[in-house]
DNA sequence: ACCTAAGCGTAACGAACGTTACGGTTCGGA
DNA sequence: TCCGAACCGTAACGTTCGTTACGCTTAGGT
């Protein structure tokens, strides 16, 4: 499995990440059943091809993943000077796109697909929860930890804290989401429902009280 | 689909609760890739047998997803006199249900399989959550509700402070757990995470200051 | 101009699996 | 005792789909 494109490193080429994207379109259309002859055809290649680059369908599942993984970008945070208001921001949009991303159809159905693979012993799943979550606290980590050098922030392990800022932003959403529930509507709150959660952990971890705003 | 047992109601036999209950089995071993074939020869009936009972295969998942969420059952709690300690209590008591139900192999599997088949426009999703994270706020809601009327919390919306309390305790549990996550373990420290889980929760909505426990 | 490699389109093979059909067996009731 | 319904074990059918093979076209290098 997955001859040509080895486990780490190579990018693909420009036709094989049209490929690439040809396959999450249409998991976004029709979820896991995607079929190889569905693929060569939506892209205009040939079967022949598709197993001369990626080995089997696992491998271009994989490939699929992480050419996705490797798409989401973050914003990165200057965390020389950091005071109150940069640290809510930056918290604030980090919930804000966690949220957003959480919520593309593109996304939900990658974590579809990731989730019926993990049943078995398919990596897949470790591929996404390392460029989501696992990635989210990487880079969350060291803001936590400024916040708390620069006497902003109150707490013991920011591994910890990490997770109680997650669940305060993610709560029911991702699962809601992938369940399939249409009585949520993220897309539209987003920017308020990042700023709540902001909110409230500055409320249990804040190390000087928020001055005069109630947590609503 | 779905023609000797209705969509609603009727209770299956033992026998066929025998049968429902070697699907679960299935899924906790192989997850979605259940054959017909193997349910048949695992329960030791026959295949017309099943296709009699559930009309179908997305029948007898359909039946199987019923039959488990039928029992998960809840310890109604007494909301006539309510103290903070016996507040308290309750909260954990739920808290580390939820937990330990999310991270039972049967409960993981079967997340996996509703969640596959969300993708196509199948009710599978909305039969698990109404029967999980909706029947949880069902259930935790008039205790949220009869504390704020005792004067012990503190909140507008008891929908929101119930989804503040579930991102809480759940944080990025379920989720990874679905995903395939081997380094979390979560039976260890159920207690605790909804020890915490509730500190945090009265730290955010209680009326009275809980007295002298830092929130680690 | 020729050769080779890459790639497209299509056909075909084979396995897995949902679904149906059939003969034999058990068991409760008339 | 006899009948019929329910059920078991197994075989068979047809479809889907992953995988492979083949013929043809195109482009770049010598």
């Amino acid at each position: 499995m997955n001859v040509a494109l080895p486990v780490s490193s190579t990018e693909p080429t420009a036709r094989q990440q049209a490929v690439l994207d040809v396959v999450l379109a249409l998991f976004a259309e029709q979820g896991d059943r995607v079929t190889m002859d569905a693929v060569a055809r939506r892209a205009s290649c040939s079967k022949e091809t598709l197993y001369k680059w990626f080995g089997d369908r696992e491998g271009m599942l994989n490939a699929t993943v992480r050419w996705q993984a490797s798409r989401v970008g973050f914003t990165p945070v200057d965390l020389a000077r950091l005071d109150l208001v940069s640290l809510r921001r930056c918290l604030e949009e980090f919930a804000a796109n966690w949220l957003s991303v959480i919520s593309s159809p593109t996304s939900i159905a990658l974590n579809r697909v990731a989730i019926g693979q993990a049943a078995g012993g398919a990596p897949l799943g470790i591929i996404v929860l390392e460029n989501g979550r696992f990635a989210l606290g990487k880079r969350l980590k060291p803001v936590l930890e400024a916040g708390r050098d620069a006497g902003l922030l109150a707490f013991e392990d920011s591994e910890t804290a990490f997770r109680t800022f997650f669940g305060l932003f993610a709560r029911d959403v991702q699962i809601r989401l992938l369940l399939g529930d249409r009585t949520i509507q993220p897309s539209l709150r987003i920017k308020e429902e990042a700023a709540h959660a902001t909110q409230q952990f500055l409320a249990l971890h804040g190390a000087t009280p928020p001055s005069g705003v109630a947590s609503a």
